[in-house]
RNA sequence: GGCGCCAUCGUCUAUCGGUUAGGACACUGCCCUUUCAAGGCGGAAAGACGGGUUCGAUUCCCGUUGGCGCUACCA
C-alpha cells in the first residue's frame, strides 16, 4: 500500500454537526495510525447555501476538537486549493472529457419534464432514473439547442443493463442494479460541479486511498465508482460509517436535539471527552480497558474492523459521565481556571457582561443572581412566567415559535441581527417590539427583567438560545389543557 | 413506491456454532461519609418473529416485521 491520504470534505452550510467530527475522527485515526495524510477538504460547490462564515466555524470546531489536518484550505498543501469552489476550470476540464467520450451528455430537460418523469416512475413502481431523452439527440441537435440558449446540465452516462458491486471495507460487497442507479447531473446549469462530480475528481487529484464517509453515500457509492471507471482510475478503498441516531433512533437531527459542536462547547463539554465519546462509538473499550483515553490511546486501538455498522444513538448520559470524569481526573486547579476561562470567561467576555451590568446593580452581591443564567446551560421555567400584561401563554408560546424560525435563518449571530429578527416577530405579530420581549426574556434569561436581551443572546450563542426557546416550547405546550 | 443498509439488556457494545450471554452508561440496594457528589461492593435488565442447516444456534441461510438511508441542477 502507497502513502494512506485521508480526508473529510465538509460542506460549509451551516453550523458545524457532530457527525462531521466523528467522520473526521475516523479519517483521522487511520491516517495517524498508518503514518499517512489526513486532507480537510471545503465542499462548497452549493453557491446558495456555503458561507464563509460557516466554513471559517468548521475549521474551529475541528481545530477544538484537536483533529488537525496536514493539508487544507488554510494551511495549504501541493493538491491544491482545497476549497472546491476554487477548482472550476479543474472540473470543467474532467467533464469535457467525459463528454469527449461519450461518457456523460447534456441534458435539457426542464424540471416540469423531470418531475413528470419522476411520478410516472413511481407511480410503475419503478425506480427514479432519468429515461435519456438527451441522449438521443444527434450532435446538430445538441448544438442547435445550445445556440438557442437552452440551458442544460451534464449528466453521467449509466449502463442499462449489470450490476455494479461496491466493495465496503467494513460491509463487504453491496450489489446495485445499474437500473436502480440513476444518470446523475454532473455538472449543474450554473456550471459548478456536483459533489458526485467534484469528490471523485479531487479525491483522486489529491491522492485519497481510503474514504470513510456517512452511510448516506451508500447509494451513490456506484456512480462513483463509474466514474473512476470512465477516467480509468483506481478507486479509493470505500467504508460507510453509521450515521449518529437521536434517542427514538431517528437520524440526529437539529430539530430534535442539538446536533452541533458549538452546542456542546457552550454547555461546557470539554473537546478531550467529546472526542473520546464519539472515539467509543467508532470502537468500544474491550472488557476491562479504561473508557477514558486519549486522542493518541484512540488513534493507536482505532480498529477499522471494529467500528459498528448499526447507526448508534448519541446517547449524552453517557457523554456526561465521561466529561465529568474529565473535569474530577484529568484537569489539576490550575487547568481547571484556565478551561473556565477559555469556556465562558474570556476577559473579552467579562469586559462585555460588565458594561451591561454594572448600570443594573447596587452590590457587586447582585451578580449572581443578575448573571446566572450567562453561565448555565438549560434553565428551569414555569410556564407561568410567559404571560405578561398584553400577551397570555398562548399568544407568547406563537411569539416564541416564530421567534425560533427568524432566529435559525439569521447568517450570522450578534446583536444586531438578532435585534432584526425580533423586531420582525413583532412586526408580523402586529405587536410592539416590548411585547414580544418578554417572552424572549423569560426563556432567555428565566426572569422577565434582566440586562439587554441582544447583548445577552449574542453573548450565550446561537446554540444555547436555540435550546432554551425550544424549552420554553416545551414548557409552554406542556400545560394541562383544561377538560 | 423503488433501491440499499441494519437488527444482543433502556443506551453503547462483547460473543466470530457449544458461555450461568460478559463489560460500560443510566437505574437501583448496601457500605463509606458532617451534606452532596465521588468511590467500593451488590442487584434488576437482552439475542424482534417464523422457517430452515446442524448433534447443537444469538452466531450460518431464507422469509416476515421493524428501524434507518438514498431516491435533487444539496452535500
Amino acid at each position: 500500500m502507497g502513502n494512506v491520504r485521508t480526508r473529510v470534505a465538509p460542506s460549509p452550510t451551516g453550523d458545524p454537526h457532530v457527525g462531521t467530527a466523528y467522520v473526521a475522527l475516523v479519517n483521522y485515526c487511520f491516517a495517524r495510525q498508518c503514518g499517512g495524510e489526513f486532507i480537510l477538504r471545503i465542499e462548497d460547490t452549493d453557491q446558495a447555501r456555503s458561507t464563509a462564515e460557516s466554513e471559517r466555524i468548521i475549521l474551529q470546531t475541528l481545530r477544538w476538537c484537536g483533529l488537525d489536518w496536514d493539508e487544507g484550505p488554510d494551511v495549504g498543501g501541493p493538491h491544491g486549493p482545497y476549497r472546491q469552489s476554487e477548482r472550476s476550470e479543474i472540473y470543467r476540464e474532467y467533464a469535457a472529457k467525459l463528454l469527449a467520450s461519450g461518457d456523460a451528455f447534456k441534458c435539457f430537460c426542464t424540471p416540469a419534464r423531470l418531475d413528470e418523469m419522476r411520478v410516472a416512475q413511481r407511480a410503475a413502481g419503478q425506480p427514479s432514473r432519468y429515461d435519456g431523452l438527451c441522449r438521443t439527440y444527434s450532435a446538430q441537435e445538441v448544438a442547435r439547442r445550445e445556440a438557442a440558449g437552452e440551458s442544460y446540465v451534464i449528466r453521467m452516462v449509466v449502463p442499462d443493463e449489470g450490476t455494479c458491486v461496491v466493495e465496503d471495507l467494513r460491509r463487504g460487497p453491496i450489489e446495485f442494479d445499474y437500473k436502480s442507479v440513476d444518470m446523475q447531473v454532473l455538472v449543474k446549469s450554473d456550471g459548478m460541479p456536483t459533489y458526485h462530480l467534484a469528490n471523485v475528481v479531487d479525491d483522486h487529484l489529491m491522492k485519497i486511498t481510503h474514504v470513510f464517509r456517512g452511510e448516506e453515500w451508500v447509494s451513490s457509492a456506484p456512480k462513483h465508482l463509474l466514474l473512476y471507471r470512465y477516467f480509468g482510475w483506481e478507486p479509493p478503498k470505500l467504508m460507510h460509517l453509521p450515521l449518529l441516531r437521536n434517542p427514538d433512533k431517528s437520524k440526529l437531527s437539529k430539530r430534535k436535539n442539538p446536533t452541533g459542536i458549538l452546542f456542546y462547547r457552550a454547555m461546557g463539554y470539554l473537546p478531550e471527552a467529546l472526542v473520546n465519546f464519539l472515539a467509543l462509538l467508532a470502537n468500544a473499550a474491550h472488557e476491562g480497558e479504561d473508557e477514558l483515553m486519549d486522542l493518541a490511546a484512540i488513534v493507536r486501538r482505532f480498529r477499522v474492523e471494529h467500528v459498528p455498522i448499526g447507526g448508534p444513538v448519541f446517547d449524552v448520559p453517557k457523554l456526561d459521565w465521561l466529561n465529568a470524569r474529565y473535569i474530577r481526573e484529568r484537569l489539576d486547579p490550575e487547568t481547571f481556571v484556565e478551561r473556565v476561562r477559555e469556556w465562558g470567561a474570556s476577559p473579552d467576555r467579562l469586559a462585555r457582561i460588565a458594561t451591561l451590568a454594572a448600570p443594573r446593580i447596587e452590590r457587586l452581591s447582585d451578580l449572581g443572581s443578575l448573571l446566572a443564567f450567562l453561565f448555565a446551560g438549560r434553565i428551569a421555567l414555569r410556564a407561568a412566567d410567559f404571560a405578561g400584561k398584553k400577551m397570555n401563554e398562548e399568544q407568547a408560546r406563537q411569539a416564541l415559535t416564530l421567534a425560533l424560525t427568524e432566529l435559525d435563518a439569521l447568517p450570522v449571530w450578534n446583536a444586531f441581527g438578532i435585534q432584526s429578527a425580533i423586531e420582525r416577530v413583532a412586526s408580523s405579530l402586529d405587536r410592539k417590539v416590548r411585547d414580544v420581549a418578554r417572552p424572549l426574556y423569560v426563556a432567555i434569561t428565566g426572569s422577565p427583567t434582566s440586562i439587554p436581551l441582544y447583548d445577552s443572546m449574542e453573548l450565550l450563542g446561537r446554540d444555547l438560545c436555540r435550546e432554551r426557546l425550544r424549552n420554553a416550547l416545551d414548557v409552554l405546550s406542556n400545560q394541562p389543557v383544561p377538560a
